[in-house]
DNA sequence: CAGTATCCATAACGATACTG
DNA sequence: CAGTATCGTTATGGATACTG
């Protein structure tokens, strides 16, 4: 099995999870899915989020190798954010997974529902 | 696309991505992917976990349908928790998740260290 | 346009001790 | 055995205002 490591503190699946964990990061990675974008572009995109978060989200992957951020120098600025070939390639598995949650959120919901007679 | 409704605030992937987002939650599902376990098994096989965040951990999977919770009128007590189909139908998606984790952990590593100079 | 700076609220998580 | 209770720390995210 290839799950084992997944209990150790050091463990990849603990990077990965904390940073699609955060609630912008996956918006962010299937808005560049389609292409790249500017920061106002992806703050129009992705609703509610606050520049400083926005620009926290981008860092973090950017650091991570997930997309790059190119300055153009121009007046007014411009900042274009493209997925790398790593962003792209981990784009597969979390459409997996919001996949599974379209699918199965009606079901969530009638648990989430159900059990509180039952405590 | 349907990648549409993830950017509304009460989308099915937000609240999915919140659930596998926390640091225990995905663990338990792997534990219990092989098999039922019982709290202390969990505690045992999950390191560092203390028992209220696991208590939080298993009562929130519970509350979402994807384990149930099995108390045997026994003494001393006994208690099986066990995947649900549905918990074990989030078990594909989480894992091809983990497996790119696994598989690019080390260029992730590697652009955390690269990118230091260039800031 | 593309951010920074500052402050604040919350809640997730953890340590420890105790109980049906 | 399988939790609960209490307390404290820290991390995250948000509101708002300002800047190169």
């Amino acid at each position: 099995m290839d799950t084992g490591d997944a209990f150790d503190p050091n463990c990849p699946t603990r990077l990965v999870l904390d940073r699609i964990g955060d609630k912008w990061s996956v918006l962010v990675l299937l808005s560049l899915a389609d292409g790249s974008m500017r920061f106002t572009e992806l703050r129009n995109r992705i609703g509610g989020v606050t520049p400083k978060v926005l620009t926290q989200t981008l860092r973090a992957m950017e650091g991570d190798g997930l997309l790059t951020r190119k300055v153009f120098a121009e007046v007014p600025p411009r900042v274009e954010y493209t997925l790398t070939e790593l962003g792209h390639s981990l784009h597969g598995p979390v459409a997996a997974v919001t996949h599974w949650a379209e699918q199965n959120i009606g079901r969530i919901m009638e648990s989430r529902a159900a059990l509180d007679h039952t405590r």
